[in-house]
DNA sequence: TATGAATGAGATTTCATTCAT
DNA sequence: AATGAATGAAATCTCATTCAT
């Protein structure tokens, strides 16, 4: 019954997930009060993994040191995103104003994106883009990044997605100020 | 029925889709065959003006002017999702490799990434990034933080919406071989 | 549409339901919201022809013509209770401290018996029994015997049902005085 | 398990009678062969004591002595209604002539009927209302009041009852020939 | 052309009953 | 004897589609 809630879609029918999962329409309904019920028991899951994920998220430095870090730490995310992917797109699926799922979701990835704020405005000392804003640039690259990934929306394999990730936001940080520069000129 | 196409929801009923466009389901059967097709329609114009908006994508060059080009470019972009967001998120919804309509959005992106590949790969003489793979981060990026704006995901407005997404990827492309190479060091 | 709604069974599956109006369970969904909606739908009925009945009892005179009267007023009232029995009984099954439906039942009766009781108290001078009581205690006879006879727990009928309950009634009113006295001496 | 079956509802789910009975659904299917039999079990207590209970009504006589002869027994019954409730109304909700269980439930009170029909007819030397007819309604009259007390429909105490029922029923039977000859004057 | 009441297949949910422990 | 998690048949409810007007 543990394994069994990792794997719901909410897009599912009640049939399918019981049938995944091996079980009856009767157990299914003894452990969630309906179908939405496992739906929150899940993202509620994903929240805790996420923020522990962000928590997780040390100082950006430069360097190959700093790069396999951001690495490291982006394969995790990928990790996780994958995992739960059936449940974060679902509430990607959802308008983030109008639904609480949609808030929800929404209030995971900002909360996400503001720890990766942090770590840019300290490594970042130039007069870039807002920190904040960037990081939220990040965060929808990354998230919508791994989600072509999965659904082989593209060709694209597992490194090449790390390295590109990787490079984008290790250079963002540090080549910010020049960035803005070499936009402003 | 002019108003009415530009609003279906993939996840609407047709309930709600003919009290929207103020008609009946009788009459909506009459112009469509089924709910699907109504999508393969809005499909197919988002496809068209997709298209169209990335074969208005020149040349990418570096100082103030080719920001100003590049932000004016994303700035249609920006237009075209939110008069499409339904749609586009839509095709979203289904995996790209089990359904037709997910692989149909999936080939709509695909030639959008291409375009701006062909582009950065025209002004990056670096041995940067793989321009495919860059440009198809660079479109997830676009469309997803469009998104969270529409969605309000994020207390973004149009303007820093459209200046972050210029400036990550001009830079992108103008510091493309420095970034890998900051990286790599 | 309109005859169905006089047939539901609280109890009945909607599948029953449907079945008796001829129609389909898509149908019945159109109408009504659930299964409860439509009992609440009859109920509204039942409450307002029962207040329209209790209104039309006029002053209860002694003698045949009293008699005759109280008689056909019965009449009336047993009528609407074999139309209206489903529901009725519906209400009756429900405890009605506990649930809306039999509060509403509950209601609805005691509006009843408060005419009766002062149809009651306007004939009955002497220092009889308290007619509020005497009132609803009237109406449970009435009630239930009717009920008997509808479910033919008893072998009565129509006719002795209807005279056994206006003689009761009658004499109660107007030998209320005697009544006490005996009791009392 | 005394105290338990004591409660039974039968309009209640088998995990609401084991909840109250602080048992579980192992142990009620160890001890009733499923949900009806739980009902028989119960019904066949009411009949028993009900049987009893006719069995004690004495002759009614007049006077002050036969009122409160009548009211001490009317008494019993209302304890035995009250204690018996659920049993006794679930025995209603089932068609007399449809059901074993609403069959058996009308042969408990058309028992219970004769009993006080012979004690009319004993008292009663008058050309009245047909004994069995008038016990019924009596029946009738004595039950739903207690049903209308036991759930609050209205408010009367229990001494207001007592006195009630007993005022009408002994006065019924020393009245029933003067009340016939009001009716047809 | 346009309508919207009606449909029914298929989804979700309930609950009496079983059975391994 | 006692337990309560698991079951699945049968109930309720939804919604894309049809069709008489």
């Amino acid at each position: 019954m543990v394994v069994f809630d990792r794997r719901g879609y909410h897009a599912a029918r009640v049939d399918d997930i019981v049938k995944v999962a091996k079980t009856s329409h009767g157990t299914f309904y003894l452990y969630f009060a309906n179908k939405e019920d496992l739906f929150w028991a899940l993202l509620s899951d994903v929240s805790e993994e996420m923020t522990a994920l962000s928590g997780s998220l040390g100082p950006i430095v430069p360097g190959r040191k700093g790069y396999e870090e951001l690495r490291s730490w982006l394969d995790k995310f990928v990790d996780l995103y994958i995992r739960y992917a059936p449940v974060i797109r679902a509430w990607t699926e959802a308008e983030a104003d109008a639904s609480e799922t949609g808030a929800f979701g929404a209030g995971v990835l900002a909360r996400f994106a503001r720890r990766l704020s942090d770590r840019i405005a300290e490594a970042d000392s130039g007069p870039g883009l807002d920190p904040d804003v960037a990081a939220v640039a990040m965060v929808a690259m990354i998230e919508r990044l791994s989600y072509y990934v999965l659904t082989r929306s593209v060709e694209i394999d597992r490194d090449q997605l790390l390295d590109t990730l990787t490079a984008i936001l290790h250079v963002g940080v540090f080549a910010g100020t020049r960035a803005r520069r070499s936009a402003a000129v």
